[in-house]
DNA sequence: GGGCTACATCGACGGCCATCGAAGCAATGG
DNA sequence: CCATTGCTTCGATGGCCGTCGATGTAGCCC
């Protein structure tokens, strides 16, 4: 079950746990828990392929781009499915079908959250 | 020319003249290399303890800590020290010996350029 | 229906990685 | 010089993960 928040309602019920996530990595130390959630975000980022993907389907015109559009990074198809997925999983993109295509798009509040989790400790510096 | 952007390095030459790594992940597609490079410091904050880690490092007080100070996350003391050679192999730690001790202190600029490659993205939004 | 395209899932394989105990190196204190 | 503490390195192991071909499913068109 899904915390009640102000999660956009039009979408499917997808995966939960889309949340501010942690404090800036230089007010406190993060907790097991923290870490846990924290750590799962960036590791989904921590693969060269799937940061292609992301990165393409963020630049692309309208905010969002069919497998077709992005496909073309050096593996196979079915790994390119493979690395969406954990990228939906991680709470990153999210995933429409209209017709024959299916469209990514970038959730923009768990980006956020992720750079604020950075920048804010490089700016108190 | 009005202020359109709000990057602080209008003209500026920066104490951070190294490279940003990467442009905004919204901005451009990222080429292999970018990504292979970008890929290997998120993934480096991919574990959870290697996060906590980090934290306890960017939170302790004077901006460092030796070994003794953030060993207590969960792990043998081995463990500790092969998470703290890999942050600093992936650029975000560096470490000094004083005496009987050695302490670990975050890399500002390349936790910078991470939060620059995120943030930039979502406040475009 | 038949065929085609777009995308996801399955099953398997190879490699990387987190973890540990044991041992090694460095510095201090007696 | 020896013992102790702080930390790193070594070697081994179990599990996770990226990759693929094959197969399955969904929607369009003739």
């Amino acid at each position: 079950m899904s915390k009640s928040e102000t999660v956009s309602a039009a979408s499917a019920p997808g995966p939960e746990s889309v949340v501010p996530c942690c404090p800036p990595l230089d007010e406190r130390p993060l907790t097991a828990e923290e870490a846990e959630t924290a750590a799962r975000m960036f590791k989904a980022l921590g693969d060269p392929v799937r940061l292609r993907l992301f990165s393409l389907v963020a630049s692309h015109k309208g905010g969002e781009a069919c497998v077709c559009d992005i496909s073309d990074v050096g593996v196979s198809q079915p790994t390119v499915s493979h690395h969406l997925k954990k990228l939906k999983e991680a709470g990153l993109l999210t995933s429409e079908r209209r017709g024959t295509w299916v469209y990514y798009r970038v959730e923009p509040s768990v980006l956020a959250a992720m750079g604020r989790l950075l920048t804010t400790a490089a700016a108190r510096k």
